[in-house]
DNA sequence: CTGAAAGCGCTAACAC
DNA sequence: GTGTTAGCGCTTTCAG
């Protein structure tokens, strides 16, 4: 393989000369400039990165962190990262770590000097995250605070306005499969806004309202069918069920059908993500759609130390479909019956 | 953050040793070893791997390629691929192109001296592979011959299966929802498979029994639902369909249903992949599977240098669910009747 | 505008 | 067992 010091001699011109063609930064005469190009398409010559990141201190790589891949969602959310970094040159090292993992991953991520690291998983300790800082990889997302670059991701309105949708509709108990275990809820306000507005709403939730699960151990659907699974066996009344992500929500659809339910007439059922399947089901799968292209853009943007201060409060939307359709609204009855 | 030298001087040896001790290679004292050790745990020393790999000239870095990531399928196979190589101290880079996307990548990928390539789409052009060998990377499914290693994947026995399957239940007409362009046919031996059984069996192939479309341009899920479209507009018959993968298929059902059709009473729907979610669907979908595990740990074990060489020959499955129970076999009706 | 020197953090190769 | 020397391919810095 030619390096840079072959280029050079073809050229005629020393080594730095070429550097600054291929980086385009400095001053470099047009004539030469384009004798040195027409040596490196002649012999094809392609820099070595691993070296020019060492002396410059500059890394093109960004690290992902993911508590699980069975989950399309974490798909989206390494596509919209792939196409926004690589207009800014990065490219993407996916991981896969949970918990106990976080460590081994880090020290992997740390040995191979990143540029940034955005997390899905649990939360980084603390060592961890003061060795990214010095080897100068931003951090997103990397704990449950507010001590790093965060959006913050309003489910408020989204919220909101499905449940309103489902007690207008008529649906009364209102369950939430959260499906996790204990430290995973690294930017998790779903469930103390679906707790909250049921309160204001007069709807008191209850600690058994909310159903555990071991997310993310086991993959998202198999929670949400166990879910399901456990609430046939209770025999408890569910008149609609908000599932922590589509994949759980999907589960749980699975099996409460087998279970001789129906989805919406017995139970409307929603999940978070807007996964490209969910509108696929039968029923199409309700759901609360954030904007992952805007949300990697803005990781990206940081981690590239471009992008203003613009607005970075991602507002989740509540997408209604079939799945959600419990009972009828008063309207629809009406034009139902005339 | 603490280097090398730094850790040398505490433990009062050369930086040699440290090297000795964290590599795990040449003799060093136990004595010494245990020092040096301790030196490393109180200052949180991590070696950069940047480093080490510009000398030693080895990297830890397998890129993979895929042409879209809409389809879970590649998520699988990513999953797969990143357990795999964690075995062997490597990391995965996830790329995204399809054929004139191709060159830039695979310099971006040449630029960051891999040890690997495992590609899903498009065939490399021939200067990209000698550079990559320059390198010393290696390459898997890099082009459509058998230049480099790459595992043989058994369609015939699950296809034979199926089409067996499915003509035994009645079906005759039979078309395959190919989906794809020109030259995105890497690795593809499912339609001649096809074609050659249905031969066989004594219906002959037409030209106008294979449908194509525009994938990977567009998404597998809207091929799918595409050639669907335009079979019911074309207003002709089938009575089973073939998907080249399982979000074909789902694409599919979804517009074929919408069209009016029962699956699998009017038309039954097999895919390729066996995608998590296949079996969530209503109906279960029929589809053919392929060890995913084992073709990434062979790729990885390839790109390590180790794993001997045993059966490369990955026999696809085919699994029968509900979206292939076309008809009723003279069994069936036998037992229904009786 | 261009080049020479120094060195990024590490390891190969050899010496002791 | 351990240290020394040289240098990976590139950029930084500074001199011209």
């Amino acid at each position: 393989m030619v390096d840079r010091e072959e280029v050079a001699r073809l050229a005629g011109v020393s080594s730095m000369t070429v550097t600054r063609v291929v980086s385009g930064k400095g001053y470099v005469a047009e004539k030469t400039r384009r004798r040195v190009q027409k040596v490196i398409e002649e012999t094809g010559y392609i820099p070595n990165r691993i070296a020019s990141g060492l002396v410059s201190r500059k890394s093109n790589r960004v690290a992902i962190i993911v508590p699980e891949l069975s989950n399309p969602y974490y798909l989206q959310v390494v596509e919209a990262m792939i196409r926004e970094a690589k207009k800014y040159g990065y490219i993407l090292s996916v991981f896969k770590a949970y918990g106990d993992e976080m460590p081994e991953v880090l020290e992997e991520v740390i040995s191979n000097r990143v540029a940034g690291v955005v997390n899905y998983s649990s939360p980084f300790p603390e060592r961890y995250k003061k060795m990214l800082k010095e080897i100068g990889a931003k951090l997103i997302r990397a704990d449950d605070g507010e001590t790093d670059f965060r959006m913050t991701l309003s489910y408020d309105g989204a919220i909101r306005e499905a449940l309103d949708l489902l007690l207008r509709r008529g649906a009364e108990k209102i369950l939430f499969v959260a499906g996790v275990t204990g430290d995973f809820a690294v930017n998790d306000r779903r469930i103390p806004y679906f707790c909250k507005y049921m309160a204001e709403r007069g709807h008191a939730v209850s600690e058994e309202d909310i159903l555990g699960g071991e997310y993310p151990i086991r993959d998202a659907f198999a929670v949400g069918q166990s879910a399901a699974e456990r609430l046939l066996k209770s025999g408890r009344r569910a008149d609609a069920v908000l599932c922590l992500n589509d994949m759980m929500a999907l589960g749980f659809m699975h099996a409460w059908r087998r279970g001789g339910k129906r989805i919406p007439e017995d139970t409307a059922v929603m999940g978070f993500d807007n996964i490209r399947l969910a509108e696929a089901f039968d029923p199409e799968l309700s759901t609360v759609a954030t904007d992952t292209e805007k949300e990697a853009r803005l990781y990206v943007e940081y981690i590239a130390g471009v992008g203003a201060e613009e607005d970075t409060d991602l507002h989740a939307k509540f997408i209604a479909r079939r799945s959600t359709q419990y009972g009828q609204s008063a309207d629809e009855k009406g034009k139902a019956e005339g």
